[in-house]
DNA sequence: AATATTAAAGATAATTTTATCCTTAATTTT
DNA sequence: AAAATTAAGGATAAAATTATCTTTAATATT
């Protein structure tokens, strides 16, 4: 469905949330290894995340640092993940890609769609980062036993 | 949501089930401006569509020749373009990009995707081409009006 | 059979996405 | 203050996607 990036986005950003606190911030290592992901890949993505803009997540360098995630932050949407990766379009546009997508000038499948976009929308929308990250099931590829 | 390609094969596919009969083919040229696409890159697609795995197309070279669709498959479902797009990874696979996807093996946007997954196939697999071909609504980028 | 028309096929180019590497800057610990 | 650790930033490379072009093959019309 999203790009690699934004897969890879996602994963972190619940990696975060589920392991660092105010103290405990977790390394490009860790999030590397606990995502499965390419360290210097994940290392780019995870500046988008907190760059400027976005702050999605936080960061800070030198010894015992690493990337964490605030309290406000914690209780957006993950949408904003999507959002700071720019991929929002693929869960906003048309399924035929046609532009000005609306009720009043709609594409050959929007009544199919319609509601199914309405659904994915909200789904990003309404729950919170903590709320997915609470749920303890796997971030990584090969790890089938998280959950236990 | 799908790629480039695959927003043009659809609606090329549903243009071409409107404006193709038995007897009716519609040449690259008219497709091409039926929906808004550059001339030579929905040939290839077009190609794609037609070649012999695929055949959700039909074509015959010569003059008053160009691509139309059989009645059989007209009635197939949608899902066989992304099939043949080689997209339908897209609306099958994991939100977070994990492979072996299930309820025993869950990612940690599961259970609030599952169901959304689930209306998104349904959605291509159980309308036909000829169904989201009746409705008439645009295909085009710039054209408004076609549904007056 | 010759000619005109149309798609098929294959080569190529441009752009975007994905991935890697290396140097610099910031922060903490000693 | 010096040393160690960690992320930031920028440059580069590889791969995939999107787009274009040219030649060839097939078919129909004359
Ligand atoms: S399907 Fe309808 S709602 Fe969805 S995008 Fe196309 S026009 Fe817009
Ligand atoms: S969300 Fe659940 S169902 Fe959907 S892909 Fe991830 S694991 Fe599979």
């Amino acid at each position: 469905m999203f790009s690699k990036s934004t897969e890879y986005a996602l994963r972190a950003t619940i990696f975060i949330a589920r392991n660092s606190s105010a103290d405990t911030k977790v390394s490009i290592q860790s999030i590397a290894e606990g995502i499965g992901a390419p360290k210097p890949f994940i290392a780019k993505i995870l500046q988008q995340l907190s760059n400027k803009q976005n702050q999605v997540i936080s960061s800070t360098p030198g010894p015992s640092g690493g990337f964490f995630i605030t309290k406000e932050k914690r209780s957006k949407p993950i949408y904003i993940v999507i959002e700071a990766m720019g991929d929002s379009t693929i869960i906003e546009n048309c399924v035929l890609g046609l532009p000005n997508c609306s009720d009043a000038a709609p594409c050959s499948m929007h009544k199919v769609y319609k509601n199914i976009r309405k659904d994915l929308l909200s789904m990003f929308k309404d729950r919170t980062i903590d709320e997915i990250a609470k749920s303890k099931d796997r971030l990584i590829p090969t790890d089938f036993s998280c959950k236990e």
